[in-house]
RNA sequence: GCCGAAGUGGCGGAACCGGCAGACGCGGCGGACUCAAAAUCCGUUUCCCGUAAGGGAGUGUGGGUUCGACUCCCACCUUCGGCACCA
């Protein structure tokens, strides 16, 4: 009954590879599709179920379109710079190159099995030299604009462990594994200006067909216009710069408030505050930025003890140092307008400030606000301003401030630039050089002097730079572990010592321009051709995880908005069309653990019942029962089902399903390889297709694989029922033709579930009959080709067609059979349905409510009733509203 | 706290523009086949009342608009994702 789907898989991927069927070209007159996935990092645990979910959707698009007559790019590659072969690397001493390239190994023997339809031949990898000079070309190339520049920014530097931590590894001014000290420390850094390209990176969105990520990176580039306003300080010929979105409240500026990095804030301050704003100010220097801003965190301050003028008013305000104010963010100081802003409020609460209202919802004048009044309002106590609403006297303000000189209209981004640069072995090398000062050999441990004022740029004809052979990977040296390759680092030219720049790229340059590879992958001249660009950008659908919504999609547009400038690429954007597919989750058991009583350890099921038990536990958790529990996991093969509930195998403690993101630290992980051997690659993708919205969050379920397994058996038993039927009946060829229509309109709009739904309905009907109708049966296995390819290859192949079904056409449909002239639809009686009909979609109305009051029920609940009103949609409803 | 997405049977989900809620699949129950089991096939399966015909309730909660609301509006609750002192 079963198909042998490990004969079939293997048949006909081995004749695709064979024919080079989903090889790429571009034919004259055939209209294109770019169809991109976002490669993966090949990690050594290879791939689960969750992982293809995404590939999937976008191989059946590409398959759809290669069978309706589109030249198709569809390509797979590797993004394999990144830390976890370099940490293997510090363990093992293995060469990350080495760990990379069997992690690759493993991955595309598995990605193959699952039948995808790439052009392999147009594989990438970011590691390999032949691409990681293009990437390190693209470096130069900003670098010669200005874009790449270097600049010592604080970094969180931990002297004990020899290296630069994240935000989130800092705890308390300390590090998170060891508990040492963490200074934040000015390092020279590479850094992207991608602040540069801010306002495009904005605006651009707009055309771009994506998702809720566009408005995630409107977010994170955080546009806001408004306008800086000078202040004068008191008893300085200078003057303090704020930035505010609020020019509106200037009125109501009844302090000010200064980063404590701000360049002016020790110059501005009073002796008798000198020592009070220095601890300040120090205090501030070694928190992370994690600390800084800690939820619900006091506010805390120093007064300066330097006044400024508020420049409306005339009137002497002070001017503080905290914490809260950003010394990145605009000018790194602000007018306070406690009244209108959270945090200026809750600051002035503390502080003791004035808090002085002029915004007034209604105009009218109040005191002792509560809280503050951030809405739009009317101005008040703002001279000649009063009266005005907010929007128009923002504007007024502004004009106001600019004839007068003492402020200018102004926008502000929260995007910072990019820091580039990475203190690791195992990314791109940086392509550039600086002179060294020396008078021996410095690979003989003369001593010598690097100049980092003076980068010299590698010329192109020198790239790539490869990365050096390394005895330890370990990272430690605020020059990172190149730095000890003295022989790669430092060199000789015309007499003179050079040293190399030992920081890396991150993780994420490699991916920023890869779609442009698979263009033209092996040219060695350009990173691609005109030719091979103009023949398939842009990307028409590019699908792939949402935890990319923001800094690779940011990234990848940044570069690609770069090469548009520089004549690279052609167009403004590279991704038309986004889609994120959802995480497929794991299924893992809960149960509370073991725990100590008296009478001897404990085990607690989910529903509270406690059962004795060998082990031991730790007390967290309070149950009904008032005994301290803890949470405890068990994975599915460790659980037994009994009497409709699940339970901890041979044991009687009960368990309760939980679904989580599949990780292998949980232990509920499925493994396609498994999955495949059992029930096939067809199985596995209909599946995964048939789960839910592709964009939607999914808990896998092994059981529903065998529905879909069944339903594979009986499209493959309509083949072999019999000898097939050249007749149909009208209600098989109107479902056949209804079919045909759903599924294509189903695949472009990416709703595979219901699409895999169509065909089964279809194939429920054709196994009802008693013979099957050859069109029937061959539209079905021609709609199935994209899903379920290695059956419908078989199938095609046993109807009599050539192989492959993969560029045989898709399927046709009869419009005039997908429209009824007759409908089934629902009679109410007001409002409630009480019968149905069958009426031609041209009936009358009169006809429609003779028919309708004809049926019993209907004609019940009308009984001795006034027919007040009739509501009657053709093809919809027929409601009788009665009194 | 702010921004975004989502809440529908025992489970995954369907319902495209406001018009028969629960398609399709899983699971359950009943039956056929079988010495028996598996596999397969057929029937049934939102809940409550009823032998049935039929009736009532029902799409997170509470209101509203409408002849008619899973769908639109208002308020709230819960879950998930993102941001988090950005002036």
């Amino acid at each position: 009954m079963a198909y042998d789907h490990r004969a079939i898989e293997e048949r006909w991927q081995r004749y695709w590879e064979t024919n080079q069927t989903f090889r790429a070209e571009r034919r004259l007159g055939r209209p294109k599709a770019y169809v991109l996935d976002m490669f993966p990092y090949p990690s050594g645990s290879g791939l689960h179920v969750g992982h293809p979910l995404g590939y999937l959707a976008t191989d059946i698009v590409a398959r759809k379109k290669r069978m309706q007559g589109f030249d198709v790019l569809h390509p797979m590659g590797w993004d394999a710079f990144g830390l976890p072969a370099e940490q293997h690397a510090i363990k093992t001493g293995t060469h990350p190159a080495k760990t990379t390239a069997e992690n690759i190994t493993v991955y595309r023997r598995q990605l193959k099995r699952l039948g995808f339809a790439y052009d392999w031949s147009r594989e990438i990898n970011t590691t390999d030299p032949g691409y990681v000079r293009w990437t390190q070309w693209i470096f130069l190339k900003m670098y010669e604009r200005g874009l790449a520049f270097q600049a010592e920014i604080p970094v969180n530097w931990c002297p004990a462990l020899g290296t630069v931590l994240a935000n989130e590894e800092v705890i308390d001014g300390r590090s998170e594994v060891g508990g040492f000290p963490v200074v934040r420390q000015p390092l020279r850094q590479w850094q992207l200006r991608i602040t540069a390209y801010a306002d495009r990176l904005s605006e651009d969105l707009e055309p771009l067909d994506w998702p809720e990520t566009r408005q995630k990176q409107r977010d994170w580039i955080g546009k806001s216009e408004g306008a800086e306003v000078e202040f004068p300080i008191e008893g300085r010929n200078d003057t303090l710069t704020v930035f505010t979105t609020r020019p509106d409240t200037l009125f109501g500026a009844t302090y000010m408030v200064i980063a404590p990095d701000h360049p002016l804030t020790l110059a501005i301050t009073s002796p008798a505050q000198k020592a009070a704003v220095g601890r300040y100010v120090e205090a501030a220097a070694r928190k992370s930025d994690m600390e800084r801003t800690a939820l619900n965190r006091e506010k805390t301050g120093v007064p300066t003890g330097a006044h400024a003028k508020n420049p409306l008013t005339g009137r002497k305000i002070p001017i503080f140092t905290a914490d809260y104010v950003l010394g990145a963010y605009g000018t790194g100081a602000i007018m306070a307008v406690p009244a209108h802003d959270e945090r200026d409020f809750e600051f002035a609460r503390r502080f003791e400030l004035p808090i002085v209202e002029v915004v007034s919802p209604d105009g009218t004048l109040h005191e002792g606000l509560e809280r503050a009044y951030t809405e739009d309002g009317i101005a008040v106590r703002s001279g000649q301003f009063d009266g005005q609403r907010t929007p128009e006297m923002k504007r007024h303000m502004l004009d106001y401030l600019e004839s007068k000189g003492i402020g200018r209209r102004r926008v502000n981004y929260k995007l910072r630039d990019w820091v580039f640069s990475r203190q690791r072995y195992w990314g791109e090398p940086i392509p550039i050089y600086f002179p060294v000062e020396t008078q021996g050999d410095p690979r003989q441990g003369a001593e010598y002097t690097i100049d980092y004022t003076q980068p010299i740029a590698v010329s192109e004809a020198e790239l790539p730079v490869r990365l050096p052979e390394l005895e330890d990977y370990r990272p430690g040296d605020p020059q990172g572990p190149l730095a000890r390759a003295t022989d790669w680092r430092f060199f000789q030219k015309n007499g003179k010592w050079f040293a190399r720049e030992t920081n890396t790229m991150p993780q994420w340059a490699g991916s920023c321009w890869y779609y442009l590879r698979y263009l033209d992958p092996k040219n060695e001249r350009e990173l691609c051709s005109a030719g091979a660009y103009d023949a398939w950008m842009p990307v028409d659908l590019y699908i792939g995880g949402s935890e990319h919504g923001v800094l690779h999609l940011l990234y990848a547009r940044f570069w690609h908005k770069f090469l548009f400038d520089i004549g690279v690429v052609k167009h403004p954007e590279p991704f038309l069309k986004l889609v994120h597919q959802g995480p497929i989750l794991g299924t893992i058991f809960r149960y509370f653990s073991a725990f100590e009583r008296e009478d001897g350890p404990f085990f607690a099921g989910d529903d509270g019942r406690i059962v004795p038990f060998e082990g031991e536990g730790e007390a967290r958790f309070a149950l009904k029962t008032g005994e301290k529990l803890t949470e405890r996991w068990a994975p599915e093969a460790e659980v037994e089902w009994r009497d409709g509930s699940a339970y901890l195998r041979g044991k009687d403690v009960r368990v309760v399903a939980v679904n989580e993101k599949m990780s292998k630290s949980r232990g509920n992980v499925v493994n396609p390889d498994g999955v495949i051997d059992e029930h096939g690659t067809d199985a596995l993708r209909v599946y995964e297709m048939f789960m839910g919205p592709l964009e939607q969050m999914k808990p896998w379920q092994t059981s529903g694989i065998y529905g879909v397994r069944r339903f594979l058996d009986r499209v493959d038993a309509l083949s072999s029922k019999g000898p097939l039927t050249d007749e149909m009946d009208l209600e098989t060829a109107k479902l056949v033709d209804r079919t045909v229509k759903k599924v294509g309109e189903d695949i472009d709009a990416l709703r595979l579930n219901t699409a895999v739904s169509a065909m089964m309905i279809l194939t429920n009907h054709l196994t009802s009959l008693p013979v099957v109708p050859r069109e029937g049966l061959e539209k079905l296995v021609l709609c199935l080709a994209p899903f379920a390819p290695h059956l419908a290859e078989e199938l095609w192949e046993r109807l009599g067609y050539p192989p492959p079904i993969a560029v045989a056409g898709w399927p046709s449909f009869d419009p005039a059979l997908c429209v009824d002239n007759a409908q089934e639809i629902g009679v109410q009686v007001n409002g409630k349905v009480r019968g149905r009909v069958t009426l031609p979609l041209d009936a009358s109305e009169d006809f429609a409510r003779e028919t309708g009051m004809a049926d019993p029920n209907v004609a019940k609940f009308m009984e001795g009733k006034t027919l007040t009103k009739l509501v009657y949609v053709p093809g919809k409803i027929l409601n009788f509203i009665v009194r």
